[in-house]
DNA sequence: GTCTATAGCTGGATAGAC
DNA sequence: GTCTATCCAGCTATAGAC
C-alpha cells in the first residue's frame, strides 16, 4: 500500500522542473537515460523527490505522458476548430520534439504496462475526436464518403507524417520533398493556401 | 586497442544463440532488457561468452542489427523482382516482429551512436533500392512519374503501413479496416488479385 | 519539502582457470 | 571456447534528519 500522493501540489515548482527534465532527457538520450539521479541532478535538485512527487520512476513517466497527451490533446481540438482543419492536422503531425518524445514512449510502453494502457486509451480517445470532426468538414468539402471514408484521410496524414519524421531523424529524406508537395497540392486543392500560422514554429515556443 | 574478434567464427553455434536471444529479449521486453547475463541466461550459455564474441554490448546489438538488415535487405529484392512487386512490397511491410525489433532499435539509436549511423546508411540503402526498382515498374505501369512521383509510392506504403502496424500494437484499430481496403484496391488495379504468398505468414517460419 | 545515507540489486567489463 | 570470480558503477527505493 502506498501513500496516496498523486494530489500534491500538482502544481508545485519543483514537480514541474522535475518533469521537464526527464522530457529533456528522454527526448535527448532516450527513456534509458531517465533515471532518479539524473533528472533530479538535471533539474538542480534530488533524487528523492523524485519519489515524493511520483511514488515511483513509473509514476514519473506516467505523469509525464499524460501531461503532454493533455497538451496535445488541447492543441488538435484546436487546430480541428480552425477554418482549415486539414491543413492543421498535417502542419501538427509535423512537429518534430513531440514526436521524438512519442517515439520513445512507444519504446518504453514495451516493457511497463502502465504505459502501454495509457497510450492505448489516449491514443482511441485522440482518434475518436479526428473523426468526428473530419467526418462533417470532408462532407462539406464533396468528398465521398464511400470512396474515401475519413478514417483513411486521418491515417495518411498522420502515418506520412510521422514516417518523414522517422526517418528524417536518420538524415534520410530521400523523395520526401516529393511527398510534401503531394500531400500539400491535395490539401490545397480542399482548403486553398495555408493561412494559419505553421505550427512546428508555433512550437519553438515550448 | 581491442583485439579483432569480428571475424572469429561468425557461424559459431554459441554466437548463433545470443543473437536469437537477445533478439527474443529485445521484441519481449525492450533493448533495456539486453543485457549481458539476461541474454546468456536465454542462451542457455554464459555472460562472458558476450564479450567474447561480441567484444561488448554494443558490438552485439550492431551485429543483431546487421544480421536482420541483411535478411530483410535480401528479402526486399526477391520482393521486387517478382511479378507484382507493389503487393510484394506492401506485404512485406506489413511484418509485425519485424516492425517491432525496428522500433525498439530506432529508440536505441538514440543514445548509442554506432546504431544511429547503422540505420542511416542501411535506410539509404534500402531506399535506393527501392526507388531503382520501383521507377521502372512504375513507367511500365503507366503511371506518371510527373503526377505521382515513385518515390511518393514508396513513402506512402512504407508510411501507411508502418503507421498501421503501430497502432495495432496498441489494440488501436480504429478505421484500419478501411485503409488497407483502399490501398489494396489502388495495388490490385495495377497488378490485378494478390497472386504471392502472404510474407507475413511466411515469415512466421523464423 | 528537501536533503543525506544507505540497503539491495543489476549491470558492463575483465582476469584467469580449465 | 566456456566458465567462475570479481571490480566498480549506476540504479530504485526507503528511512530518517532537518
Amino acid at each position: 500500500m502506498k501513500s496516496p500522493r498523486r494530489s500534491a501540489a500538482d502544481d508545485s515548482n519543483t514537480r514541474t522542473l522535475l518533469l521537464d527534465a526527464a522530457k529533456d532527457l528522454m527526448v535527448e538520450e532516450g527513456y534509458a537515460a531517465v533515471s532518479s539521479r539524473r533528472v533530479a541532478t538535471k533539474a538542480g535538485t534530488n533524487a528523492a523527490l523524485v519519489y515524493y512527487y511520483f511514488d515511483s520512476m513509473d509514476g514519473l513517466f506516467l505523469e509525464l505522458f499524460r501531461r503532454g497527451a493533455e497538451q496535445s490533446l488541447a492543441r488538435q481540438a484546436r487546430v480541428l476548430s480552425s477554418a482549415q482543419p486539414l491543413w492543421g492536422l498535417w502542419d501538427a503531425a509535423h512537429d518534430q520534439s513531440s514526436n521524438a518524445l512519442t517515439m520513445e514512449f512507444i519504446a518504453l510502453a514495451n516493457h511497463r504496462k502502465s504505459i502501454r494502457a495509457e497510450i492505448s486509451s489516449y491514443s482511441k480517445k485522440f482518434r475518436r475526436m479526428q473523426l468526428e470532426v473530419m467526418s462533417s468538414v470532408l462532407e462539406t468539402y464533396g468528398i465521398d464518403s464511400q470512396e474515401w471514408p475519413p478514417a483513411t484521410i486521418i491515417l495518411m496524414i498522420a502515418g506520412i507524417s510521422r514516417f518523414l519524421l522517422m526517418e528524417k531523424a536518420f538524415d534520410v529524406d530521400i523523395g520526401h520533398a516529393d511527398m510534401v508537395a503531394l500531400v500539400e497540392s491535395h490539401i490545397r486543392e480542399l482548403e486553398g493556401e495555408r493561412r494559419t500560422i505553421h505550427l512546428a514554429l508555433a512550437d519553438l515556443q515550448d
